[in-house]
DNA sequence: ATAATAGTGTCTCTTAGACAATATTTC
DNA sequence: GAAATATTGTCTAAGAGACACTATTAT
């Protein structure tokens, strides 16, 4: 076998939530240089025994408590250019992850200091390395996937109103949807939603039916995003 | 900086072409182990210098002497189980290349062994490491991206015809389409398709109108395939 | 009763799919 | 002229978007 140039492997992850209205990342903040101060997509080097999936996984416990059952993970594109790290040559497999609002803030694993930023406040160049890409990658990711997969139900608690998956869309999409037309598509496509039976109550008007994930894997026909 | 396992990174290609009215794949003829006589995806080491964009792009040129500006050429996925290469830890950063039907038969990088086989007749215990799968991924891939990508002109010459592109979709996603419903569709979409003034002659049948890729980046709205 | 939110029905327009009809070439 | 292929046109049905209307709760 010839000799091969070594390379460092990171899992960073893109993990999105919905908080307060708003699409929120998970970012920590750089302790160290390069880049100290400014804030980072978790992440960490892939161990001699995983597969890179398991270490995405393992990165996202850490940070979040939240395995790939509870929320969506998936493999978003690597990133290996000569010049990403100063300190050695390193790709990077990013994968995005999509995860309910959690209960707790977030919990602590060696990154304590690990926070929830709203996307559209971040900008580019208050994150480390290439970081403002993978983002925008992922985003445009998830943007992309709400059209045609049941991915938005993963932002949801285990059980949703249609309101309430409304909202993910229009918060994502950045984007107003009519509620009417809304709950005919979602209602109408077989195996897209599955009622409980059971209501909301104590809110203002009238309760809404709950509603959990259902078995389809893929909306078809897709959700149209509208033009802007 | 603490202790990094270290990883071999290499580019491997999904490189489609459609010969003789059939899905082809280039593959290389193992010579050594593991894996001596299988086939395998063609590939190899990322170099110090290069991002992984370039790395892919160079070794497509080395295989099939065609660039990425000519082809198409998109990052496709990475795979790095621990187990994929028992000779050491390596991942890899495949990459899908569409091409054109090339008029030499595959041009001589160190690989003289290269090779066009049909996809339908590559059984899958017939590739080397995990390649059936990076395949599979990458015909998932390709499927998908034409109903949504004018990337189906990828696989033609320069200019031609509504025929011939028709007969990329047919090939690719192994269905009939009603040339007369795809003739309009594809006509329609302002910016898919840029006619050239040219038509061709010497053939059966009525001259047939010469067209180019347009500007149009988006197919909207998408091309469907049909159920099977 | 009023406000607020949930859910249904109706109309129109676009577009996909089926397929008839016409156009232009070779043999 | 016959056969083959290209291109246009016509009809129908499904689905998206606009929006009126009904239903059920809290105050």
């Amino acid at each position: 076998m010839p000799e091969y140039p070594p390379f460092a492997v990171t899992a960073d992850l893109v993990v999105f939530t919905i908080r307060d209205g708003e699409l929120c990342v998970l970012v920590i903040c750089r302790g160290e240089e390069p880049f100290a101060g400014s804030w980072a997509l978790p992440g960490g080097f892939v161990r001699p025994g995983e597969n890179l999936d398991e270490a995405a996984e393992r990165e996202l416990i850490e940070e979040t408590s939240l395995g790939g059952a509870v929320a969506h993970l998936e493999q978003l594109g690597s990133y290996g250019g000569p010049d990403r790290d100063p300190r050695m040559r390193v790709v990077t497999v990013a994968y995005l992850a999509l995860v309910p609002e959690l209960p707790v803030p977030v919990a602590g694993g060696d990154a304590s200091d690990a926070s929830w930023r709203p996307v559209r406040e971040l900008k580019p160049d208050s994150l480390a390395f290439d970081h403002a890409r993978i983002l925008a990658d992922g985003l445009d990711r998830a943007r992309a996937k709400l059209e045609y997969s049941p991915l938005a139900a993963a932002f949801c608690q285990p059980e949703f109103t249609v309101a309430d998956l409304r909202r993910v869309y229009e918060i994502v999409w950045d984007t107003e949807l009519d509620p009417r037309n809304f709950h005919r598509k979602v209602t109408s496509v077989p195996g897209f939603l599955e009622p409980t039976g059971g209501t909301t109550a104590g809110e203002r008007g009238r309760p809404a039916l709950l509603f959990r994930r259902g078995e389809a894997t893929l909306l078809h026909p897709a959700m149209l995003r509208p033009v802007r």
